[in-house]
DNA sequence: TTCAATGCAAAGCTTTTGCATAAAG
DNA sequence: CTTTATGCAAAAGCTTTGCATTGAA
């Protein structure tokens, strides 16, 4: 098990104070004054355990909270980032379809739809 | 436009030769002698140009065919790593239900289910 | 005391860039 | 002749690792 260490406890604070937004490594560590080192292991560790999202890009990882670790698929706007949480019922409705029409089982946990939430989408109208 | 230069047409056919596999950049330089500067660069054209198709990983980049070139979801494997082209009507549904019900434009080019196909779900069974 | 976590520095990887040369249009 | 592509080597990031030290349980 984990030990609460105050450096841990700090990126895990730090996430948390803004669920709603995305985080690279590289932040934490400016931010924080916590070692490289540190905070790549540490991040690691949070996400194995369920506790941060990690999204792979072309320049690098970033990392959002997910205390709620539930069981759920994720929408993400391109645009600023934010992760919605899809606790819906249709989420079923797509896991059945893509198990009985094309044999093939969803993650629920993995799966992310890319898109532009309401706010971006009006900012591209302008 | 692009010049029609022999490298080009290796990457390129090396990919069409098996649409339904992901290459990395380092095989492409190992597997055809081309320098790494020129595939990483060949790479980003062709994938800027919609010929291949990137998936972003932690320890890198995968490319993979995309002739097609289709306005469509896809289903990835996350243990085979082959990509399902999702012509199916069933896609409006989804965008229709993000629309109404969550606010959000999904991007269909964008968005990958992720999960288990048939062959390798039978795999985990074993 | 025991075992995990930290910090520092060094190393590993993937990917990018500068620059002279070669090839395409 | 003009413009883009190539190759080499160097550099830039992001991330990981080795090792001695510190701190939690």
């Amino acid at each position: 098990m984990p030990y609460k260490t105050k450096q841990r406890h700090a990126i895990l604070d730090y996430f948390a104070a803004s669920p709603e937004n995305t985080h690279t490594a590289r932040e934490i560590i400016e931010a924080l004054s916590i070692s490289e080192a540190t905070v790549f292991r540490t991040l690691t560790h949070l996400t194995d355990e369920g506790l941060l999202k990690r999204f792979t890009g072309p320049h690098g990882s970033t990392y959002q909270y997910s205390g709620c670790g539930g069981h759920h698929m994720h929408l993400k706007c391109k645009t600023c980032g934010v992760l919605v949480h899809l606790e819906c019922s249709f989420a079923e409705e797509i896991m059945r379809h893509f198990a009985t029409e094309h044999h093939f089982a969803l993650d629920k946990e993995d799966t992310v739809f890319y898109g532009l939430c309401e706010n971006c989408r009006e900012g591209v109208r302008k």
